[in-house]
Order: structure tokens, then C-alpha cells, then sequence
RNA sequence: CGGGCUGUGGCGCAGUUUGGUAGCGCGCUACCUUGGGGUGGUAGAGGUCGCGGGUUCGAGUCCCGCCAGUCCGACCA
């Protein structure tokens, strides 16, 4: 189906709330990159596929970064940071990793105005880096485990780019870690992956499928791959953040060798994990709406906006109010008050709502009389009045509130939009409406996975770790090896 | 990478068919007014028409190339 290259926008109609951006029901596309452009989150940059990340939306990684930082310290890892560009000839000791990459791999060849002997790729990630110089790192089995994490941005010469789901250059974090056992290796796999989903439940509020890729979609290179699948709110799924049992394969491409206690030469295990910015991408469209972002206040930058209301010698007393609310709540919240003159209070609650704000608190007048204020929440809409009087903890629960509503909101999503399906006809209707995730069972054939891909745009997201009841591929009808998802991904 | 569409003050658009030297709304600036869902008024400022070439007396408008955005497809961790 062809849409429309552009559905009209709102004019400056009388009543019309939203004016700025396309109405995400008719149009999603549009409505994702007008709410990314409009919130102040990005600003497209004069080359291909990259943006300048904005203040605001900065703001959103800054806490993704807080938070998944905290959670990395607390499993033992440290942070370094490795170089951005990498030779050529170490970008080929991993065969499947070269013809994985490659294709995407942007070159420097000119240094000033010096040809380079040998070219060096920008890193499209950096397991062709940081190998090597765990092979300098490790020689016997105390050097065990290493656990390192770096907070960077890669470059990929993508073909489709999107603001944060698929750009050219996008920040992320990768962690690389050794270990003597295989055993060790896949415990820290899962253990990231844990992470992730943690991560993505208690401070995204965006509910995600723990899984495994299939051998078709697993990372060049790895033995194993996993992944955190989200929704979002056209319906499509999007790989939210990956964790690599790489097993041996680039210890022996890059020779990370040590010695055991037995006095024998092993090679190492290696694993690598990562999330990037694509997840501020989950974030806008999971929970966002037709006025714009809707953050879960752990991830918001502005918990609470105060608007104060009125003009005159009223006005004053109420601004005053305003500051003295706003010290108060700055115990609890992060708290802003915009006092701006020139603009309206109406003006400054859809300003405000397009960027998310979980709670709005309006004083004017009338409450100055009463001891009172209103409270009107983002993610539902509803306003309530409630007492000056003990307002620090009227406003943690209902940040507290917001922040598990959203969370319920997105599960039930998920469940909602999780269907059985017996038969590639099945898992067709689901993805042509955009209905979300098709689960049914696979044999494991690849042949099978690529029909479906084939025939009706859908991937195996990945195999859940909670299988369900399963007896036969719903592609060839054949004994069924697990459950699977399928869905139209982003 | 292939196909479609788009690019005109900060934003949204008209003007391109039929070439004649750029316009509207919002926003912005100043002052007044208003303020519980994008107040109202008066006076202003602001544009190498994405970039480069070509045709022409003359190009926003016609032709070619490129860049960027976007949709569909292909590709993709």
C-alpha cells in the first residue's frame, strides 16, 4: 500500500490540540520522525544517515547510560576504551565477521595528504580491535576473566537510514569479555541479556522477549546470539539489544591463548553485548501518542513542569508559590518551572506534553485560595487537584504510578498482540495488518525461515526462553523443534 | 542499491503546467492586551528558491548531474 508522501498536519484550526505533528494512527512513519524533530531530540546533519543528537534528546541517553552503567559496574565489569580505527588485515582474521561486515564498513585510506600503506576501516564494531589486544593481555588462566565495557559510537554505511533505529554513525555501548570456560561464556551471555531486560522493564518501562536468534540471525561470527525483542506501536518488532556467545571463534582469529592450570595452551571464550541508541527509538514509539513523547519519569529529563497561572499582583503571588512548590518538589522530582511570560499556560501544556513531561502541575488563582494545586499526569491525561500539603509525597506515587502504568500498558500490549499461528497464511495476516508478534512453532529449517521472510516480509524474531506448546513448524508442518516469533521488523 | 515522491525566510505551504525578477499562514522582534488547553491587536525584521552546470534577452519555473529527506522494495546484528 502506498500512503500519502505527506498527510497534511494541522493547520492553526481553532480546538486542535496538536498541531505539529502527523497523526501517528494514519501515518507512523511520519509521526516517529516529526515527534524525534519536533520534541527537540535530533536535527538532521548534512550527511547521510547522521544526526546531531539535541540537548533534550542527549538528556535520554545520558540516563540510559546512567543506568546501564550502574548495572555493568554491579557484574563486575569496567569501562575503557578502544580505538576508532582499525587495519584492514585485522578486519580479516574473522572470516564470517569480514562477510558480515564489510558491505557497511566505511575506509580511510588518506592521512593528510599521505596515501596509507594499508587502509583502515572506521569501526563498524570492535571485536577486530580489542581481540587483538586481549591476545596481549592474556597468557594464563589468572588473567581470566577480563570484563570491559566501552562507551563509544560506530559508523556503518547503512543503505535506509532512520533517525536512532538506523543511522550511519550511532552511539552505543559494546562490552568484550574473556573467560577460561565455555561454561563461563554463556553464563556471562545470559547474564547481559538479563541485564538488558532489566534495564529496558525498570527504567524504559517498555516490556521486552528474552530469546535466542536463529542460526540465519545470529552475528557473524558468533556461536550463539540473543536478544531482547520489544513493540512497538505500529506493531513492528524491534531488536532492542543483542548478547554474543562468541564461543572460540575470535580467540582463535586473534589468538587469545592461556595457559590452564594443567600447563595446557587453551583458547579463550569470548563474548560481546550491546545497546544503542536504537533504544531512545523504542522508547518514542512505544510509549508515545498523538501529542507526542510520553517518558516513563525515570527517563525523563523534566519530571514535574509547573506552569503558574495569572497576571497582575495575582500572578506575582502565585509565581512566588510556583518557586516555593518548585523547592520543595526538587527533593523528590526533577522539577522545572516554566515561568515564561510570553507565552500562554495553554500554549505551555501542549509544549510540554509533545516532550513527554510525565507530570504537569498547574497553580493558579483559585489554588493559591484553596491551598491546592492540579496535577494532570501525561500517560493518561487524568487531572487531579490535590492539597499543597504534603504534595512531595502526593507526587512520588504518582511518578511512581506513571512509571508502573507504563510498564502495564506496554506488557499488555505485547500480549495483546502475541497470536498462535498454524500456518504461513496465519503469520501473513498478522504482519500485513501490523498486528505484532506471530507465534507458532519452527522445525529449525532455514529453508522454512526464508520462505516466510519470502513470502511475507516477516523474520524470526527469536526463540522466547518462555516456549510455548508447539508440535509443528507452522511453515512445512513438521515436527516443531521450539516456538517461535515472527514479526515485521524495524 | 533499484523505483516513486519531495526540497521556496525558523515551521507548514502556494507559485513550476503556460519562463518576466517571490507570496501566504504560523513563528520571530517591539509595544499594548490577554492568561485554568496553542489570547487579541498595531508596527517591523527575515529568502543566494538544496548544490552545480546547461538552454534563454531573462530560470523558483525548462534540461542534465549531484546532495539531502521520505515511502516502497532489496539488504541488514
Amino acid at each position: 500500500m502506498r500512503r500519502p508522501r505527506r498527510v497534511p498536519k494541522a493547520g492553526k484550526e481553532k480546538g486542535a490540540f496538536v498541531q505539529e505533528i502527523a497523526d501517528p494512527s494514519v501515518d507512523f512513519a511520519q509521526w516517529y520522525v516529526d515527534v524525534v524533530t519536533k520534541a527537540d531530540l535530533i536535527d538532521y546533519a548534512p550527511v547521510r544517515g547522521c544526526v546531531v543528537f539535541k540537548p533534550y534528546g542527549y538528556n535520554l541517553w545520558e540516563r540510559t547510560q546512567e543506568a546501564l552503567d550502574r548495572r555493568f559496574k554491579a557484574t563486575g565489569h569496567q569501562n575503557a576504551y578502544f580505538p576508532l580505527l582499525i587495519p584492514e588485515s585485522f578486519l580479516l582474521r574473522e572470516q564470517q565477521h569480514v562477510a558480515g561486515f564489510t558491505p557497511e564498513v566505511l575506509w580511510v585510506s588518506t592521512g593528510g595528504d599521505e596515501i596509507l600503506q594499508e587502509r583502515l576501516a572506521i569501526r563498524p564494531t570492535s571485536e577486530a580491535i580489542i581481540g587483538p589486544m586481549y591476545s596481549r593481555w592474556v597468557q594464563s588462566y589468572r588473567d581470566l576473566p577480563i570484563l570491559i565495557n566501552q562507551w563509544c559510537s560506530v559508523v556503518r554505511w547503512e543503505k535506509a537510514t532512520r533517525p536512532f533505529l538506523r543511522t550511519t554513525e550511532f552511539l552505543w555501548q559494546e562490552g568484550h569479555t574473556a573467560h577460561a570456560t565455555t561454561e563461563e561464556a554463556q553464563e556471562e551471555t545470559l547474564r547481559m541479556l538479563e541485564v538488558y531486560r532489566d534495564f529496558y522493564e525498570n527504567e524504559m518501562a517498555i516490556w521486552v522477549v528474552p530469546g535466542q536468534k536463529t542460526e540465519s540471525e545470529k552475528f557473524p561470527g558468533a556461536l550463539r546470539t540473543y536478544s531482547v525483542e520489544a513493540l512497538m506501536g505500529d506493531g513492528r518488532a524491534l531488536q532492542a539489544a543483542t548478547s554474543h556467545n562468541l564461543g572460540q571463534n575470535f580467540a582463535q582469529a586473534y589468538e587469545i591463548r592461556y595457559l590452564d592450570r594443567e600447563g595446557q595452551l587453551q583458547f579463550a571464550h569470548t563474548t560481546s553485548w550491546g545497546l544503542s541508541w536504537r533504544a531512545i527509538g523504542a522508547l518514542i514509539m512505544v510509549h508515545g501518542d498523538a501529542r507526542g513523547l510520553v517518558l516513563p519519569p525515570k527517563m525523563a529529563p523534566t519530571q514535574v513542569v509547573i506552569v503558574p497561572i495569572g497576571t497582575g499582583a495575582e500572578g506575582e503571588a502565585v509565581r512566588t508559590r510556583a518557586r516555593q512548590l518548585k523547592d520543595r518538589l526538587g527533593e523528590v522530582a526533577r522539577v522545572h518551572l516554566d515561568d515564561r511570560d510570553e507565552y500562554t499556560p495553554g500554549y505551555k501544556f501542549n509544549h510540554w506534553e509533545l516532550r513527554g513531561v510525565p507530570v504537569r502541575l498547574e497553580l493558579g488563582p483559585r489554588d493559591l485560595r484553596e491551598q491546592q494545586c492540579v496535577l494532570v499526569r501525561r500517560d493518561t491525561g487524568e487531572k487531579a487537584v490535590v492539597p499543597q500539603d504534603g504534595l512531595e509525597l502526593t507526587v512520588r506515587a504518582l511518578l511512581g504510578e506513571v512509571q508502573d502504568n507504563l510498564l502495564r500498558r506496554s506488557r499488555q500490549k505485547v500480549l495483546d498482540s502475541t497470536r498462535e499461528v498454524q500456518s504461513i497464511a496465519e503469520i501473513e495476516a498478522i504482519v500485513s495488518e501490523r498486528a505484532g508478534f506471530a507465534a507458532g512453532g519452527f522445525c529449525g529449517d532455514a529453508a522454512c525461515e526464508m520462505k516466510v521472510h519470502e513470502e511475507t516480509g516477516a523474520t524470526i524474531r527469536n526463540i522466547p526462553f518462555a516456549q510455548r506448546p508447539a508440535e509443528r513448524c507452522a511453515v512445512c508442518g513438521q515436527p516443531a523443534k521450539h516456538s517461535v516469533l515472527w514479526a515485521r521488523a524495524y
